[in-house]
RNA sequence: GUGGGUAUGGCUCAGUUGGUUAGAGCGCCAGAUUGUGGCUCUGGAGGUCAUGAGUUCGACUCUCAUUACCCACCCCA
């Protein structure tokens, strides 16, 4: 099958059925950053380059070569490849750190990235994520996590792993940055191309080869967290002491480095061993410069991305439980011009009731417009022919177990059946 | 950008050392005394076997190229 148009590489379409799970994770999502009161923020999918290249890093390989990129009129505009620098560029565009402290925001946007797809990688995806601003306490950092943790948990998710780690901050990244670099110059000769290349550039991203070589060698360098200031240490002792009291499961890998150049101090990410290489679901931090180097005032913050695509993939794969599609309460079948015009009254007055009504708008057969129902997962049927049209009574089938009710042809009475039956069903649940 | 794998009806796949009308299951449509679903039975629609060359009397089956998809590197959600 060669067909003319396809989505594009790296995009996909969800269909009913998938589209489902999606508003079901979505709304979990917002509902529990709600408990946390945090508030949903929607920004353009389009800012200017700048924007992106000035938070997320000149020399990442998300900046150096996976954005949508393009002019118009004088304007370098990029589609976003993520969500903090909209969300902070918003921020500040609104005054919103005038209000109250610490602002708390939340939002689900999709995001561009020309990377080459593979299994839980998309060039189009969707993340949540949550961003709060103007605390510095590790509290917050605990908090931002508890949300991730709370909206998987939520989901039905219990086998993904918390990671953290600290990458320290400005004063005392320098240091550590030293240290490795000289730990590394020493064994040149064992390490790939592409670490020989970032040596110099940016030491930190060594420790996240996957190369066999370099991984040995990684193992042994030198741990950011042992070379932290006082500051940055006691902040990942509080945080540490947080997240035990809230009862968070997880473990110090000092080789999460994240690829964006904004965070400082608390890095994290759950991990989900379900989905092949692409693992992460979700990854955060703090990022305390980066709010300054955008323009505005100095404010830490931070926040975490979580990739709504990867997470169904989880979620799939780990058999989680989806909500039950919502049903077809009455299908209305009519045989003849008149009774299909006294179905299709019947079926407006129920719908403007709340009810899922279908009827034949195709002249099909008795015997097809029931297979229909039945397809449909309608919960009750009835058939309008000469004899009800004259008599104004119906039966009406409940489709489970064929049990079979009279009914005035009216909209009043078929509401009050089904209302009924509604009832039942609660009662018997 | 690099490596590996795959490409047959809407979906999942058969297709035997190349041999002429390309099959199955599911799905779709219709019928089984003419006003009733789920089960069963019967019939039907639907494929230029990804595309383009080549080898051959003959290619879905062999060769090459192209494209797409999948997986992995890289990077990240």
């Amino acid at each position: 099958m060669s067909l003319k148009y396809r989505s594009i590489r790296g995009t996909r379409d969800i269909l009913p059925g998938q589209s489902e799970k999606w508003r079901y994770v979505e709304r979990v999502a917002l509902e529990t950053a709600a408990t946390y009161g945090i508030r949903q923020i929607r920004i353009p999918t389009i800012e200017k380059t700048e924007l992106f290249t000035r938070s997320v890093g000149e020399t990442t390989d998300v900046v150096q070569k996976e954005m949508y990129t393009f002019e118009k009129g004088r304007e370098s505009i990029t589609l976003r490849p993520e969500g903090t620098a909209g969300t902070v560029r918003a921020v500040l565009e609104n005054s919103m750190l005038s209000d109250t402290l610490p602002l708390k925001l939340c939002y689900i946007v999709s995001c561009f990235r020309h990377d080459n797809p593979q299994a839980g990688r998309y060039r189009e995806f969707t993340q949540f994520g949550i961003e709060c601003f103007g605390n510095s306490l590790p509290t917050a950092d605990a908090e931002v996590i508890g949300v991730a943790y709370d909206i998987l948990t939520r989901l039905g998710l219990s086998e993904i792993s918390l990671e953290i780690n600290s990458i320290g901050c400005p004063k005392c990244r320098p240091a550590y940055q030293q240290a490795l670099k000289a730990y590394f110059e020493g064994k040149k000769d064992r390490l790939c191309k592409t670490c020989l290349e970032r040596l110099e550039r940016n030491p930190l991203r060594l420790l996240d080869c996957k190369e066999e070589g370099c991984k040995a060698l990684a193992a042994d360098a030198p741990k950011s967290i042992d070379y932290l200031c006082d500051e940055c240490a006691e902040h990942f002792a509080g945080l540490k002491k947080r997240l035990d009291s809230m009862g968070l499961a997880y473990r110090v890998n000092p080789f999460i480095v994240r690829g964006l150049d904004y965070y400082t101090k608390t890095v994290f990410e759950f991990v989900s061993d379900k989905i092949g290489a692409q693992a992460t679901v979700c990854g955060g931090g703090r990022y305390d410069g980066l709010v300054e180097e955008l323009g505005g005032p100095p404010t830490p913050a931070l926040g975490f991305g979580m990739g709504l695509d990867r997470l169904l993939l989880v979620m799939e794969n780990s058999g989680c439980e989806f909500p039950p599609l919502p049903g077809c309460d009455l299908y209305i079948g009519s045989m003849g011009e008149d009774e299909n015009v006294k179905a299709l009254t019947l079926a407006t007055h129920l719908r403007r009731e709340g009810f899922t009504v279908l009827c034949d708008t195709v002249g099909r057969s008795v015997k097809a417009q029931m297979r229909y129902a039945d397809k449909q997962n309608a919960a009750h049927s009835c058939i309008i022919g000469s004899n009800e049209l004259e008599q104004g009574v119906v039966t009406i089938k409940r489709m489970s177990d064929g049990q079979q009710t009279q009914v005035a042809l009216d909209g009043e009475a078929f509401s009050q059946y089904l209302y009924g039956e509604k009832a039942e069903e609660i009662a018997r649940t």
